[in-house]
RNA sequence: GGGGUCGUAGUUCAGCCCGGUUAGAACGCCGGCCUGUCACGUCGGAAGUCGUGGGUUCAAAUCCCAUCGGCCCCGCCA
């Protein structure tokens, strides 16, 4: 009897609510139900069951005096069983409201009840409590059943909502590309996929629809937007997984500033319809340099203060031997002042001296200001009016601790950069829920890339450079500034992107600086060179991350609670098995021989 | 490729340092009783290759080595 009414692929009645959503006002409705039995609490008379749908939970009451047959199948009920129900909506009396509930005003009276499908016991509560990640990832879809789960995931649609709301509204076309494309050099590694009508030849995964999208602005679709799977063969972190999201936006003829106002209206739009919060705009812009200079990172944490300082003038001709032979060899010194109220111990400080010397093999050097001059390691190799000087510089007060180091300024930036970070932390002001949004732009082209001895794109090599530095391009390359830009979020990148080449001689130019001939640069990229030669418009546009950003917006540490089906650090998927074996049969359709 | 950390009933964890009864607890599960619970209560019960393999030892969850897996980080990710 049981067992017949489970086969049945049709549920017995129609579902009129979802159970999170009934509220005193529905009391003396008629409601039927389906949902998963979320708890049982079974009085030997009375049976109180919590059923739990996509929008809550609700309790519903077996009386065995009033409907004996429901009641009966209540008994047979277990938890996560998916079962259907029908009764009246009524207000709970006073004493028996449970305010923990959104629904806890009322509760259901069961006249009817089935059961849809039974369960066996789950491999872990389905609750708020997170189990063992191997487990939830196992059991993907039980973990998902969870609310946390189910409020991040539909967070994140919220999210996308939101983009394609705004983009629209700004005349932006949603189009598609492939996702079996080419393989092209620079970047990431490929995901490579064989092709059987070719054998020996093999599409890529994109790793972002970069080409795509500006061959898009070539034919004329003048706003182009996508929410864009893409594929790296990289490895795996916290925010990183191999396949992620992008919503890629690219317009024709945008000067940087029309690409942010854009990018700000999207990310405002989101906030609005997966938050329910107006974000101040326009946001905080910035050039790279200084951004550098002040955080000694390309993406900082705007939370929080504690910038660095350069200290170099103030100590010139310094009587501190290790500060003057740095300055000698033109380095530089820079320091980040922690006011009086951040209390650092003797231990704590040694033990941060240790860690850089150990990491970076730089030396920490601090001192305290107090009413009688300079205390610590170092102060009595500096003379009074050189302290008094220093002390002008950056602002010291009594109390204060300032925590220098001298070396390159390039290596020694970024150092004073993960000092501020881990200060911010130690001092609990990265917990803030602020959000500081912060455009960064004028990154540099290039960089020089020592290990394959060549010039880099820091972009890609699809950028464009700064016209006012258009002319050093040859005669120093490294100083020429790129028309890039990125959107920062509490020291998280969200997003990035580029005003780009347009003009086929340019980009051969830039081709040639990173070292490839003219013929390697045809073969790559001959179909992107062609299309400039068709009257292709000046472009540029910019890739927002979806998980990055909703993580920012479920508040969550992890790119796995924001994906409904993520990957392992070692790129499995627990639940399928993913990668996996496959058929001899498959291997020679695809001419592919495995050697290991 | 490298570093760190975790792995014990279905789940969450204790036990591991300092080797020595039958490896415990809570929740869950199974059965009985219970008409206002919502962490229901109550009585009883089942449940463990201590990740895997090897070593040391009279004796290993415990010490050592290797290995597998989850997570975090470095490299890598234009």
């Amino acid at each position: 009897m049981q067992k017949a009414e489970g086969l049945s692929p049709l549920p017995p009645w129609r579902r009129t609510d979802y159970c999170g959503n009934l509220r005193a006002g529905d009391a003396g409705r008629e409601v039927a139900l389906w949902g998963w039995v979320a708890s049982r609490r079974d009085h030997g008379g009375l049976i109180f069951i919590d059923l739990r749908d996509r929008e809550g939970i609700v309790q519903v009451v077996f009386n065995p005096e009033r409907a004996a047959a429901a009641h009966q199948i209540a008994r047979q009920m277990r938890l996560e069983y998916y079962v259907a129900v029908k009764g009246a909506v009524i207000v709970r009396s006073e004493a028996t409201v449970n305010k923990e509930l959104a629904t806890g005003e009322i509760e259901v009276a069961a006249q009817e009840a089935q059961i849809l499908n039974e369960s066996v016991s789950p491999p872990f509560p389905i609750g708020d409590e997170a189990a063992a990640e191997d487990i939830r990832l196992r059991f993907r879809y039980l973990d998902l059943r969870r609310p946390e789960m189910q409020r991040n995931l539909r967070r994140r649609h919220r999210a996308l909502a939101g983009a394609r709301a705004y983009l629209d509204s700004q005349g932006f076309v949603e189009i598609e590309t492939p996702i079996l494309w080419r393989a092209t050099p620079e970047g990431a590694r490929d995901y490579l996929v064989p092709s059987r009508i070719n054998p020996g030849k093999f599409y890529a995964l994109p790793q972002s629809p970069q080409l795509l999208k500006q061959l898009l602005m070539v034919s004329g679709f003048d706003r182009y937007y996508q929410v864009a799977r893409c594929f790296r063969d990289e490895d795996l972190r916290a925010n990183r997984q191999p396949e992620f999201t992008q919503i890629d936006i690219e317009m024709t003829g945008p000067r940087t500033e029309d690409v942010m106002a854009v990018g700000e209206g999207m990310i405002a739009s989101i906030y609005r319809h997966a938050l329910g919060v107006e974000l101040p705009l326009p946001f905080t812009r910035m050039k790279y340099d200084d951004v550098f200079a002040r955080y000694g990172t390309d993406k900082p944490d705007l939370r929080f203060g504690l910038e660095i300082l350069e200290l170099s003038q103030p100590f010139a001709g310094t009587g501190f031997r290790i500060f003057a032979e740095s300055l000698s060899r033109g380095e530089t010194i820079h320091g980040i002042r922690l006011p009086a109220n951040f209390a650092l111990s003797r231990r704590e400080l040694d033990e941060m001296t240790e860690s850089l010397r150990l990491r970076n093999g730089l030396g920490l050097a601090w001192v305290r200001a107090s009413a009688g001059g300079w205390q610590g390691p170092i102060a009595k190799f500096v003379a009074a009016d050189e302290g008094a000087r220093v002390a002008e510089a950056a602002g010291i007060c009594e109390g204060d601790l300032l925590l220098m180091v001298a070396g390159e300024r390039s290596r020694v930036l970024p150092v004073m950069g993960d000092l501020r970070l881990q200060l911010g932390t130690r001092f609990g002001l990265r917990e803030s829920d602020a959000r500081c949004f912060l455009w960064v732009s004028d990154f540099p082209l290039l960089e020089y890339n020592a290990e394959e001895r060549r010039m880099v794109p820091v972009n890609h090599p699809f950028t464009a450079p700064h016209p006012e530095d258009l002319e050093r391009l040859n005669s120093d390359p490294l100083s020429v500034r790129a028309l890039s830009y990125d959107l920062v979020l509490n020291g998280e990148e969200i997003g990035g992107g580029s005003i780009r080449i347009h003009n086929r001689e340019l980009q051969l130019r830039i081709f040639e600086l990173l070292g490839f001939t003219r013929e390697q640069a045809e073969e790559k990229f001959g179909f992107l060179l062609e299309a400039f030669g068709y009257g292709a418009p000046p472009h540029g546009g910019i890739a927002f991350g979806v998980e990055r950003i909703s993580m920012m917006l479920c508040n969550t540490d992890s790119i796995r609670d924001v994906m409904a089906f993520p990957k392992t650090q070692k790129a499995v998927d627990l639940m399928s098995g993913a990668p996996s074996d496959v058929s001899q049969v498959q291997l020679d359709e695809l001419s592919i021989r495995v050697t290991k």
